[in-house]
RNA sequence: GGUCCCGUAGCUUAACUGGAUAGAGCACCUGACUACGGAUCAGGAGGUUGGGGGUUCGACUCUCUCCGGGACCA
């Protein structure tokens, strides 16, 4: 059983027998002991002095002797102040340790088992540049998530939409047709989404020539930002593009089509996949549906210019525009109507998570809020998995300015930095080219991926990219090596890996806090998967790993003379590895065993 | 003008739903068993949790206000 559940019911019936109250299991706040004090988990006895009238001290006092006199697996206690902590023999860590002995997924739930499916929308990138690093933490984030509601049994459907159409590819479109000779990827040698990139920066470039231009000419500003020949061109082709103008369609899906190629290989070196791709070309139109039903539905009004709004003010919210006079639709009208959609086209999703930056918190409070007065249920469960932006030391990523940081480039430099330092460290002979390959890059997205998630999501987070490329410490190559080092060991003896552990078995403090912490485990999942939140995964492991090498450190493994502390270590040792392993690819993660 | 997020050691960060002396890593200093893998381990120094008020047995956490950084809506 689960120690905090065998405790509080304790503690409840403690409360009953001296005192007559009746307290409610989720109002009694147990804690890990802190590490400076004796005891495995602490009562605080404050909450209870007012209905007692006792002192916390007295009161951590009676509960404890009654605890200790009447619970055979609460061993001892100590009080200080209100703190009542209180000890778990070792019988009771040992039966817990070998309930989990064979189990290779502690703290996973049975795929599929909650009933529960949900949609998590990541990535979801334009295609007129290549990803740069604020999509990496978008999916790198999304990823982890998606793998993490799993553990908890529930159905994740990972989905991916690409913004394929607007006016943002038809810029690449319109400078690739002007200034790229047919140039193609394979004649440039160019990976696809950066070709397209180029082109869009070759838009730019050129427009604003054309601006400076009109300007000479004597033009406002404003005026002539409006009124380029290359502007006035884009809406053409824009326009082109929704008429369906055969040529224009066929550079669209050719251009597109180098993008995809390109992303598909930087997803894969992200490792990130998706069960369903969505792409915006077949569902902007999906909004015009929806304003008619939120017409018939009163929820919307039509004003006399022909505009349709909803006015949220007296949510706290603005009045919204969901269709402009001239009949074109926003970004709000294509969400509600791709939302609906969603849930239209999988009758049993339950929740539908968006992994979009915080700038567009105030879009996602009015999406939800208006599909909610449009009657559907499910609204209350639409979550916007929001992050803070990525910054850099020199501050933020500006295009303009060139300082945004390629997700190409980045992945290459960190592979390179562990190719680099896994050489200096001379650990690795007898790999081969592929096995040695795989290794750099294990190693290099693991610095990368556990730098980015151990961040909480919500933060804004500071990339400094000497500081990523350290393998030391608080780092994905320390837990990685760490797993190396186990697997070393165990790889060194033949043990049955079943054998349950002695019960009379004295544990000493490290054996004891390892125990604890794989005991953790679930309950860290599950609070990782309710607060959506890589991070507290992350976090833990870090603790997992930094603890067992104090123990690796302080107790031989292999040179211990009695045989049963030496199955219980080989075993311990086999589940720490087992959970840093486990723990590490809900991050996204691979750990290796040799580097 | 309105709404929202963030502020913790020099730097990067943690703290479970309000609990004990605010934990780590980097950098800096000092050490470690004739190494089950030293990408390791131990110790030292480093903090008025942006400032101030409030709520209470107790506040990094809740609340008000101000300062600073950022975002969004017209």
């Amino acid at each position: 059983m689960n120690a905090q559940t065998y405790l509080s019911q304790a503690i409840k019936s403690a409360l009953e027998a001296l005192y007559s109250i009746s307290v409610n299991e989720n109002d009694i706040a147990l804690q890990k002991t802190r590490k400076e004090f004796e005891g495995d988990f602490t009562l605080v006895t404050f909450p209870f002095i007012k209905q007692t009238k006792k002192s916390p001290e007295q009161l951590g006092e009676e509960i404890g002797k009654y605890l200790t006199e009447n619970n055979s697996q609460i061993e001892k206690y100590n009080v200080v102040k209100g703190f009542l902590n209180l000890y778990l023999n070792n019988n009771f860590w040992i039966q817990f340790f070998n309930s989990e002995i064979n189990n290779a997924h502690i703290g996973f739930k049975a795929a599929n088992s909650s009933g529960k499916t949900i949609m998590l929308e990541y990535s979801s990138p334009n295609t007129n540049k290549p990803l740069h690093l604020g999509h990496v933490r978008n999916n790198l984030l999304g990823y982890s998530v998606a793998e993490i509601l799993k553990t908890q049994g529930h159905k994740v459907i990972k989905a991916n939409i690409i913004n394929d159409r607007g006016v943002h590819i038809c810029k690449s479109m319109l400078a690739w047709q002007k200034f790229g000779n047919g140039e193609t990827p394979e004649s440039s040698g160019m990976k696809g989404d950066h070709l397209v990139g180029k082109y869009y920066v070759e838009f730019d470039k050129a427009n604003k020539k054309e601006i400076a231009e009109l300007i000479s000419q004597g033009k406002t500003k404003e005026d002539a930002e409006k009124n380029t020949p290359l502007i006035l061109a884009v809406q053409k082709m824009l326009r082109d593009w929704e008429d369906g103008n055969a040529e224009v369609k066929k550079l669209w899906e050719t251009m597109n089509n180098w993008v995809y190629d390109g992303f598909a290989i930087t997803y894969k070196n992200l490792g990130v996949d998706f069960d369903k791709m969505y792409y915006e070309s077949n569902t902007y139109i999906l909004g015009k549906a929806l304003v008619q039903e939120g017409l018939e539905k009163k929820v919307f009004e039509k004003r006399s210019d022909n505009s349709v709004h909803i006015d949220l003010t007296a949510d706290g919210l603005d009045d919204k525009t969901l269709l402009r006079s001239d009949g074109t639709s926003i970004y709000m009208t294509q969400d509600l109507g791709t939302a609906i959609e969603r849930f239209k086209e999988f009758p049993d999703l339950s929740q539908l998570i968006y992994t979009v930056g915080n700038e567009q918190e105030y879009h996602f409070k009015v999406l939800f809020k208006i599909l909610e007065k449009l009657g559907y249920a499910w609204a209350k469960e639409c979550y916007h998995l929001s992050y803070g932006m990525v910054e850099l030391p020199e501050g933020k990523m500006k295009s303009r300015e060139g300082t945004v940081v390629d997700a190409d480039d980045l992945l290459k430099e960190m592979i390179d930095a562990a190719a680099q330092t896994t050489k200096e460290l001379g650990k690795v002979e007898g790999f081969n080219e592929d096995e040695l390959n795989h290794l750099y890059h294990l190693i290099g997205m693991g610095a990368l991926k556990y730098f980015i998630l151990k961040v909480d999501p919500i933060k804004k987070m500071l990339f400094d990219p000497k500081e990523s490329i350290d393998f030391n410490g608080n780092t994905g190559p320390f837990i990685q090596y760490t797993h190396a080092r186990i697997h070393s060991v165990l790889a060194k003896v033949n043990f049955n890996e079943s054998v349950r552990v002695k019960e009379t078995l004295q544990l000493n403090e490290l054996e004891r806090e390892l125990i604890k912490l794989l005991h953790e485990f679930p309950s860290v999942l599950s609070e990782s998967a309710k607060q959506y939140s890589p991070a507290l995964t992350a976090n833990y492991i870090y603790e997992l790993t930094k603890t067992f090498n104090r123990f690796y450190h302080d107790y031989s493994i292999l040179k211990e003379e009695n045989a049963d502390i030496k199955q219980l270590r080989l075993s311990l040792a086999k589940q720490c590895a087992s959970v840093i392993k486990n723990g590490m690819n809900l991050l996204g993660i691979e750990v290796p065993n040799r580097m």
